[in-house]
DNA sequence: GTCCAGGGATTCA
DNA sequence: TGAATCCATGGA
């Protein structure tokens, strides 16, 4: 993994919150601390030394990797607006840096049909047994192409029929992914809660990591549990509730904010 | 054995 | 509309 090896000056970007907030599955950490893994389908190994390290295989612009996390976005209204919040300080001063990757669409739909009612690293597991199985990670053809059995097999459990499905219907009508980039929040989330094995909250996760809708605000148990604490008094509140909450709150950036809640609320750091 | 995990679909009041 | 239940799987 060495022909083609860059740096790219990335000053205002935390790589390990980023790669380990929950956001994207097929990062892996070697022993020597790099993180494997692809970039539009591309192999790369990522090191930040200061600067950002890239090795690959294959030669390709650094743009690729500076657009695949978002590098250029100026993060200083998102600080502004965690740092407002004094029980957020603790999380911004941790994990500033913490960008919102814009992944494949596909990828983050399927991986968040998969991540419901599962946890992070059986998540990745699954990631890293598609990929093995069908040469990276499988485009909808190659799912649809595929059987309920073998996703099973690969471990998808109940989920398997929800992924077949969605991969069935976008690969007979791939501009259904386009339509959804390009159509208001809203619009989106009907047009995605649509597919089988998608409501509220993967909605949100799917268009805020796939379409890069910043709105979207997703609501699963460590976010409950955490805007419960911080602005509930801990009372008892619907995932409705807290949702409607925080697009309120932190509108077009909701997303941003919900992603250092989430990743400081497993890492135990409110 | 029980509980939990980046929930959703179904059923029933 | 809203609460209760089931769903695969593996780690704690």
């Amino acid at each position: 993994m060495k022909p083609n090896h860059f740096n790219i000056d990335a000053p205002d970007f935390h790589l390990e919150a980023t790669l380990e907030s929950g956001q994207v599955f097929g990062f892996e950490k070697a022993p020597d601390g790099a993180y494997e893994g692809s970039v539009r389908g591309i192999p790369v190994r990522l090191r930040q030394n200061g600067a950002l390290h890239v090795e690959s295989p294959r030669a390709f612009p650094a743009e690729t990797v500076a657009d695949y996390f978002d590098l250029t976005r100026d993060l200083s209204g998102i600080y502004a607006l965690i740092g407002a919040e004094p029980a957020l300080r603790p999380a911004l001063e941790k994990y500033r840096g913490l960008r919102l990757i814009r992944q494949d669409s596909w990828e983050a739909l399927a991986c968040f049909i998969i991540s419901s009612n599962n946890n992070v690293k059986r998540i990745q597991g699954i990631w890293k047994n598609l990929a093995a199985r069908f040469g990276g990670f499988p485009r909808p053809e190659q799912i649809a192409r595929s059987h309920e059995r073998i996703l099973r097999e690969l471990g998808l459990g109940y989920r398997a029929p929800f992924l077949l499905s969605t991969a069935c219907f976008v690969a007979a009508n791939p501009v259904c992914l386009e339509t959804i980039r390009e159509a208001p929040y809203a619009e989106a989330v009907r047009r995605v809660i649509a597919f089988p094995g998608i409501g509220p909250k993967v909605a949100d996760c799917a268009l805020l990591y796939g379409f890069h809708k910043l709105e979207a605000f997703p609501v699963d148990v460590w976010i409950l549990r955490a805007v419960r604490k911080l602005y509930f008094r801990n009372r008892s509140v619907s995932e409705k509730r807290v949702q409607a909450f925080g697009q309120k709150k932190w509108g077009a950036n909701a997303g941003y904010v919900q992603q250092y809640l989430f990743h400081a609320a497993r890492m135990d750091a409110l």
